[in-house]
DNA sequence: TCATCTCACACTTTTGAACAGA
DNA sequence: ATCTGTTCAAAAGTGTGAGATG
C-alpha cells in the first residue's frame, strides 16, 4: 500500500502535477519539490489522522500513528553492513578539478545559491530491483574560518558552530537500482544559504567556511526505512568548497563565468560585457595579456581586476571541461523524463573509479588531502544498532530472509581494500589534511561509508516534526513500547506529547547509551528538513 | 578603514502553458 | 480525442558593482 503511493505520487510529480497539500498555503512554491513530495506521501498515508490536515508545523501524525509497526525495508538487518559493491563516480570530476585547482567557491544567499559546478555522480553495484534513496549533505571540512588573503585562502580563526546540517534527498528518491544506474544522478538543484532560519529547506552553511559534500546511498523503500537503513556514503574530496557570500578569487570567478550558461552574459562576447567594452570601461580584448591559469599569484600583482578576470584560459576550460552546463542541463531533463524506463538487463555502469594524480597543489590550506583507503568496517546500519540496542521490534522473519538474501556476502577486510581502493593508501583521516602528503592524488573516491562504532560522523537523521519518532529516538526515561502490548501502547499514548520534543535519533556522542539517557535536545529549528546532527570534521 | 554582506540590475537559460497540426 | 512539436512569456539562475553593515 505505502509504496504503491509513493509510486503512485512519484508518477504524478513525474508527469508535471502539483502534489502540493492544501494546507501550505502562500508559502509552498518555495519549498524545495522533494521535501514536498515527501511531505505529502506523508500527510497521505494517514488518511484518516486529524491532525494530517492541520498546520505543517505541527505533527502530523496521531499517537496511534506511532504504535505502527515499522515500514521494515527488505535489506533491514540488524547486522547490515555498507555494501562493498556499490561504486559511486563522479561524473563532472575534470570540471571539479579545474575548480579545486584554484580552490572552489560557492555563493550562498539568504535566499539560496545553486551549486556550480554541481555533484554529478553515477553509481554501480546497486541491486536493480531494491529500492534506493540517493543523498546528499555538507559537512564542515574542517574547524577553521577562512579569509582571502594575498589572493589564497588562509586560516582566519577557528571555525564558528555549524547549523545541524540538512539532508537533501534527491527528488527521484526512492527508485529502483536499475534506475539510478541507468543514469548520472545530478545534485543541480541543491540550494545554498546563509540563512539560519532559513525555511526552504536549502542547505545552511557559513560563509568563509569550507565545507564537503558528502553522498549517501540508502536501500529504502520509503523515507521511514531511511532510518534503518545502511548507510553507503562517498565523498570526493576536490568537491570540497568555500562558502562565500561573494567571489573572492578572480580565477575561480572567470572559471564560473565559462562554465555556467546562466553566466554566459558575462563571457567575453556576451552582451553585458560587449557593453562595458563599448563603454570604455574595459580595454579591448586583444589589450589583455592572458597568464596561465597554473601561474602563481606573484604573476598577477598589479593587474586589474578585468585582466585578472581573463588571467583563466577559458577556451582550455571548456574543451578541457567534461559535462558541458548547457547541454548537461538538457540532458538532465532528458534523463528526468526518461527515467521511468528501467531496464533491468541493463548492466551496471562501468567504472574505474580512478583518478589521475593532481597537477597541482589545492590552494586550501593545510595544503593536501591525503589518500584515503575505502574500507567497510563492521559498523551496523546505525538505526539499527539504535533498534537493537533498545530491543525495541525485531524484523520479521520474513524480512530477514529477504535480507539474507540482499545483503551482500561477507567480504573479507583484505579482500575489500584491495578491490576498492585506487590509492591502497592505509586507513588516514582525509581531513585535515596532511601536508606530508602532498604529492598524492585524490583518491578514488570514499567508499563505502566507513565509520567505526568511535566514529562521531555518522550519518543520522531526525526529522523534526516529521516523522514517528518511536523509532527514531525517545526522550531520557521514556521506555520504548512492544508492539504487542496494549498496556505499553496506552502507555505511549500518554506520553506520546513528549516524544514530540526529542525526535533526535541518538545523541551525537553516544549512540547506545542515549538511548536510555542524555541530555533533552532542543526542537529543531527547520521544520522541513531532513537533517543530520552537528556536523564535524569528516573523517571519512 | 576594512572585510563582509545585501540588493538591484541586466542578461541567459529553463520551464510550462498555449497552440497548431498530424 | 490523443499525441507531438513549436512558440513564447514568465520564472529562475547568473555575476556585477554599488552601497550597507559591523
Amino acid at each position: 500500500m505505502y509504496e504503491d503511493e509513493i509510486l503512485y505520487y512519484k508518477s504524478r510529480a513525474m508527469a508535471g502535477q502539483s502534489l502540493m497539500p492544501p494546507y501550505f498555503g502562500s508559502a509552498a512554491p518555495a519549498l524545495p519539490s522533494n521535501l514536498v513530495d515527501q511531505l505529502e506521501r506523508y500527510r497521505l498515508t494517514i488518511p484518516h489522522s486529524p491532525m494530517s490536515v492541520q498546520h505543517p508545523l505541527q505533527h502530523p501524525f496521531t499517537a496511534a500513528d506511532y504504535l505502527k509497526p515499522p515500514h521494515l525495508p527488505p535489506s533491514f538487518s540488524l547486522n547490515a553492513k555498507p555494501d562493498p559493491r556499490i561504486k559511486v563516480r563522479l561524473e563532472n570530476e575534470n570540471l571539479w578539478n579545474q575548480f579545486d585547482k584554484f580552490g572552489t567557491e560557492m555563493i550562498i544567499t539568504k535566499l539560496g545559491r545553486r551549486m556550480f559546478p554541481t555533484v554529478k555522480i553515477s553509481i554501480s553495484g546497486l541491486e536493480p530491483n531494491t529500492k534506493y534513496f540517493v543523498l546528499m549533505d555538507i559537512i564542515p571540512a574542517d574547524d577553521s574560518r577562512y579569509k582571502f588573503q594575498s589572493k589564497e585562502w588562509v586560516v582566519a580563526g577557528k571555525a564558528e558552530p555549524h547549523l545541524p546540517g540538512r539532508l537533501y534527498i534527491h527528488p527521484d528518491s526512492p527508485a529502483s537500482g536499475a534506475q539510478w544506474m541507468r543514469h548520472p544522478v545530478s545534485f543541480q538543484k541543491v540550494k545554498l544559504t546563509n540563512n539560519n532560519l532559513d525555511q526552504q529547506g536549502h542547505i545552511v552553511l557559513n560563509s568563509m567556511h569550507k565545507f564537503q559534500p558528502r553522498i549517501h546511498i540508502v536501500a529504502a523503500s520509503d523515507i521511514l526505512s531511511l532510518h534503518w537503513g545502511v548507510y553507503n556514503s562517498f565523498t570526493f574530496s576536490q568537491t570540497q568548497f568555500l562558502a562565500v557570500t561573494a567571489y573572492q578569487n578572480d580565477r575561480i570567478t572567470q572559471l564560473k563565468i565559462n562554465n555556467n550558461p546562466f553566466a554566459k552574459g558575462f563571457r567575453e562576447n556576451g552582451q553585458l560585457r560587449s557593453k562595458k567594452r563599448a563603454g570604455g570601461t574595459s580595454p579591448p580584448l586583444c589589450e589583455i595579456t592572458s597568464s596561465s591559469p597554473d601561474k602563481g599569484p606573484h604573476d598577477e600583482e598589479g593587474m586589474d581586476k578585468r585582466k585578472r578576470l581573463n588571467s583563466v584560459d577559458s577556451s582550455h576550460d571548456i574543451e578541457e571541461m567534461e559535462d558541458r552546463p548547457s547541454s548537461s542541463m538538457s540532458v538532465e531533463k532528458d534523463m528526468a523524463d526518461t527515467e521511468e524506463k528501467v531496464d533491468i538487463e541493463s548492466p551496471a555502469t562501468p567504472a574505474p573509479f580512478l583518478r589521475p594524480p593532481r597537477s597541482s597543489p589545492s590552494p586550501f590550506l593545510p595544503s593536501q588531502r591525503p589518500p584515503v583507503k575505502s574500507e567497510v568496517d563492521d559498523q551496523t546500519s546505525l538505526v539499527s544498532s539504535l533498534v537493537s540496542s533498545a530491543t525495541s521490534p525485531r524484523p520479521s522473519t520474513e524480512s530477514t530472509d529477504a535480507v539474507s538474501k540482499l545483503l551482500p556476502p561477507p567480504v573479507s577486510n583484505s579482500s575489500t581494500s584491495s578491490s576498492r581502493s585506487g590509492a591502497g593508501a592505509g586507513n588516514v583521516p582525509i581531513l585535515p589534511h596532511d601536508s606530508s602528503l602532498s604529492s598524492a592524488p585524490h583518491p578514488p573516491c570514499l567508499s563505502p561509508y566507513s565509520g567505526t562504532v568511535h566514529n562521531p560522523y555518522s550519518p543520522y537523521l531526525y526529522y523534526g516534526t516529521l516523522v514517528p519518532p518511536l523509532y527514531l529516538g525517545r526522550p531520557p526515561q521514556l521506555p520504548l513500547p512492544s508492539l504487542t502490548s496494549p498496556h505499553s501502547a496506552s502507555s505511549v499514548l500518554e506520553k506520546t506529547r513528549d516524544l514530540y520534543h526529542y525526535p533526535y535519533l541518538r545523541h551525537p556522542t553516544s549512540h547506545a547509551q542515549s538511548l536510555l539517557s542524555g541530555p533533552p535536545r532542543p526542537i529543531p529549528v527547520h521544520t522541513y528538513s531532513y537533517a543530520l546532527p552537528h556536523q564535524v570534521p569528516a573523517n571519512l
